[in-house]
DNA sequence: AGCACGCCGACT
DNA sequence: GTCGGCGTGCTC
């Protein structure tokens, strides 16, 4: 049988392999192309927003295609450069493209089966009784989602009546939700046409005489249109006319009521643009060492796409990556600036916008998803679109139509890499390959490079220019050592604060400095113990001891937010003897305060700055010099730059040393030289104290000699010893289940299998560190392979070889999860 | 991933 | 007798 019909491969926003295939209907087949969104039907009962991949004219056999039931868009959302980058990572990361849609579209831009619909013109149909059905409930509420309907009409075959509706437009899916994106409106009044001239205006304002208040709004319309030449009625913001007239809004109302005023909606941009930024200013003037370092990089440019920037920390990079954006956009280019952590963009943007006005735009989670939306869209679109992206990982997948550039800043920082959920991608290493899709640069800046980064900088892949010269004559802080263990036996430690610390802080306060003090671990200890029955509490779902939190008087799991109260007495022995263990920032601010009880003390950690406005008026205050010591977790290390700050202190260098990763080192080396890094202002060094009880460990002493490549150096050795990246490639395998024996026998028998091919290559299963979270036993899995290896195909196999876990009825429902190049 | 289908235990 | 538990299989 001749088939003249076009197909689509589509991409669902679903974790399913593959490509899903579906008729075009031929009345729509002329407006197809790859990268419209169009709506599918899917299982029985829902519809998606689906992604056209493909356009081809084969049809499938094996299974009967359903036909697509509209088009959303009528251009691509999503350009070819994209769906090539998605095809990527889906290979390389080990995941569907349905994955990758999901972490690549705001969720405006995905429409689920929460699909609102509603009735359209029904007269002149002969309907079912089924349809009649629909459409009573359509009636009573206009608007329902299919889940809804479904529901309430308790017919089988909803979705079927519903598309078969949909056909003779006897129902619509409803527009605002195929798009899920409403444009923000605000209200405009203007004056209606009748009162376009001087005369007619005069007599309305002389009719107007019993009513002064209505009179005034019209004056202040009319004066609005005396400003612009024609005599075109100006609309003026409701909001604005109101405020200015300080009438209320009934007198308006009355207004628009008689028809002397028209109200009128347009959608305006809910992203705040700094309009009288408009112009393009001249960023400002770089010293002599930075304009060295951005010939230099200019340079290596010509021979190397990539580019390391190892700059130490208050060595104005910023300045540097203001000056290589403004050339880009000079040849009409674009340029993409990441930054590991939405908490950096807000000083960051100041100073962008400073220069660039609203040629720049910004994307984070933090914004609303309608914001993140537009700023999408605003990509697509030839005359809105931005000059620069200042973004968090999420914005390498923005539609980019001429990109130049990709900044990567603090290109360290492990923020980058995704976790959960798949795609499991890092943002640094995407940049470098979308970068070579679309012949674009890219800059890698950090004070403390990635062993990965370093190493190819060494090997020649990537240009490298270093900056060892600080902002101004800055100098390095001075570091200091001590041995917590010792200090603890000649009694010079009091509670976790070694003297010499509690000295210094003394010191920087009696001259109005500023301190900042590290402690890796929120809350107040870390975990409570029965003096008499060493009972610790742990958590009922995971298998880790609960945090004390004094603030809310709470024991927490930090895993799944399981939490009781803190108990009274030992819930083993009854004894009332139950003891916090360890010590958290909680704790810290809370001992502080009785050491320094004038001094005003804040701490930064995810539990005190959840909202944003939190963490900002701390860090605000302490910019502005309020507040006297902050003490705080990671949060405080990251790329913020104070000017009063004389002393760091990190209480306690043991516990990162000390975690069982082979990052821990590297990620101490970084946490530990970036936070020294905050120490020191103009013409006055400052002062960096670490306690720790190994005070010859390694790291320690590259971070008070502060030499980052000589420890870069030592890390490739260990590297290369212990067989680990950047020499060779990690593949993590997490496998989860409720029941623990089904787990053990499922990790083994892929065990099993994988070593069939892999050999000593393939390590464990062994237990993590927390070996069980929310109720799920885990087992990891780790595939170590050399750099030279056919990694393509090792991964196909590894593939399959899940795949087939998949299909087994005893192991199938074990969850497993990939991570490639682990973090 | 959802979600329906289907087969077993505790209730009105 | 039914409601609802979650194991199993499928989605173009």
């Amino acid at each position: 049988m001749a088939d003249n019909s076009i197909y689509v491969d589509v991409i669902l926003p679903l974790a399913l392999p593959g490509t899903f295939t579906y008729r075009i209907p031929n009345e729509l087949a002329s407006d197809i192309s790859v990268g419209v969104r169009v709506l599918v039907p899917f299982g029985k009962r829902k519809l998606y927003s689906a992604l056209v991949y493909n356009i081809h004219s084969n049809q499938p056999s094996g299974y009967m295609v359903k036909d697509v039931i509209q088009l959303i868009d009528d251009s691509p959302i999503v350009l070819k450069s994209q769906i090539k980058l998605w095809g990527w990572i889906s290979t390389y990361y080990m995941c569907t493209l349905g994955e990758v849609m999901k972490a690549a579209l705001p969720s405006g831009l995905k429409m689920e089966s929460d699909t609102i619909v509603t009735a359209g013109e029904v007269d002149g149909f002969d309907l079912t009784d089924e349809e009649v059905t629909l459409l009573h409930l359509l009636e009573q509420k206009k608007k329902l989602t299919i889940q809804q309907l479904a529901q309430k009409s308790g017919l089988k075959n909803t979705m079927k009546v519903i598309k078969s509706m949909l056909e003779r437009n006897l129902l619509y899916v409803n527009e605002e939700v195929e798009s899920g994106f409403k444009p923000k409106t605000e209200t405009f009044i203007r004056l209606s046409e009748e009162y376009s001239n001087e005369e007619k205006l005069c007599q309305l304002i002389d009719s107007l005489n019993r009513a002064p208040a209505q009179q005034r709004v019209i004056l202040a319309i009319a004066a609005q249109n005396t400003k612009s030449e024609n005599y075109n009625p100006v609309s003026i913001s409701r909001k604005a006319l109101l405020n200015k007239v300080g009438v209320s809004a009934s007198v308006l109302k009355s207004l628009i009521d008689k028809g002397i005023v028209i109200q009128e909606y347009e959608a305006v941009s809910r992203l705040d643009e700094d309009k009288s930024a408009d112009a393009l200013k001249q960023p400002f003037q770089l010293e002599d060492f930075q304009v060295k370092a951005l010939d230099e990089i200019n340079e290596k440019f010509f021979e190397k796409d990539v580019v390391l920037l190892h700059g130490v920390t208050s060595s104005g990079k910023t300045e540097i990556y203001i000056h290589l954006i403004n050339d880009a956009i000079k040849k009409g280019k674009q340029v993409l600036y990441l930054l590991p952590e939405i908490a950096l963009t807000t000083q960051i943007i100041t100073r962008l916008r400073k220069v660039f006005g609203n040629r720049v735009g910004v994307y984070h989670s933090k914004f609303s998803d309608n914001e993140r939306v537009e700023v999408y869209l605003n990509m697509l679109s030839d005359d809105k679109s931005y000059d620069v992206i200042l973004g968090v990982r999420s914005s390498i997948f923005l539609p980019f139509r001429k990109l130049g550039l990709i900044i990567v800043d603090e290109e360290h920082e492990n923020t980058f890499k995704q976790y959960n959920p798949a795609p499991r991608y890092h943002a640094r290493d995407l940049s470098v390959v979308l970068a070579q899709m679309l012949g674009a640069k890219v800059l890698l800046g950090t004070a403390t490079p990635s062993v990965e980064s370093y190493y190819n900088a060494k090997i020649g892949k990537y240009g490298i220019v270093k900056i060892t010269e600080r902002y101004s004559g800055l100098q390095l802080p001075n570091t200091l050592v001590v041995d917590t263990r010792d200090a603890r036996k000649r009694k010079k430690m009091k509670s976790h604060f070694s003297e010499t610390l509690l000295n210094a802080i003394e010191d920087a306060l009696s001259r109005k400095e500023q301190v900042i003090l590290f402690q890796n671990r929120r809350g107040y200890s870390p975990f409570v113990e029965c003096d008499d029955c060493g009972w610790v509490p742990h958590c009922e779902h995971c298998d880790v001891t609960l945090t004390y939190h004094k603030y809310t008087n709470q024991l927490t799991c930090h895993y799944c937010g399981y939490a009781i109260e803190q108990p009274n007495a030992c819930l083993a022995c009854g004894s009332a003897n139950l003891k916090p263990k360890g010590f958290g920032t909680e704790k810290v601010e809370d001992e502080l305060q009785i050491f320094f009880p004038d001094a005003v003390i804040e701490r930064i950690d995810l539990d005190s700055t959840r909202s944003r406005a939190a963490y900002e008026k701390v860090i605000t205050g302490f910019e502005l010099g309020k507040i006297d010591i902050l003490v705080g977790t990671q949060m405080v290390t990251k790329g913020l730059d104070f000017d009063r700050v004389s002393l760091v202190g990190i209480l306690n260098a043991d516990n990162m040393l000390n975690f069982p990763d082979f990052r821990a080192s590297e990620r101490s080396f970084q946490l530990m030289t970036q936070v020294s890094g905050r120490a020191g202002r103009k013409e006055k060094q400052g002062f960096v104290i670490i306690q720790t009880s190994q005070p010859d460990n390694p790291v320690i002493e590259h971070v008070v000699k502060q030499n980052t490549n000589s420890f870069l150096e030592w890390q490739l050795t260990e590297r290369n010893q212990f067989r680990y990246p950047p020499f060779y490639r990690l593949i993590r395998i997490t496998l989860k289940h409720k029941d623990r024996n089904r787990l053990y026998d499922g990790a083994n028998a892929l065990t099993v299998t994988l070593r069939h091919v892999l050999g000593e290559n393939v390590l464990g299963p062994e237990p993590p560190l927390i070996p069980r979270i929310q109720n799920q036993y885990i087992l990891e899995l780790l595939v170590k392979l050399k750099r030279d290896k056919n990694i393509v195909r090792i991964k196909e196999f590894i593939g399959r070889s899940i795949l087939m876990m998949k299909q087994n009825k005893e192991t199938a429902s074990i969850n497993i999860s990939i991570d490639v190049d682990p973090y």
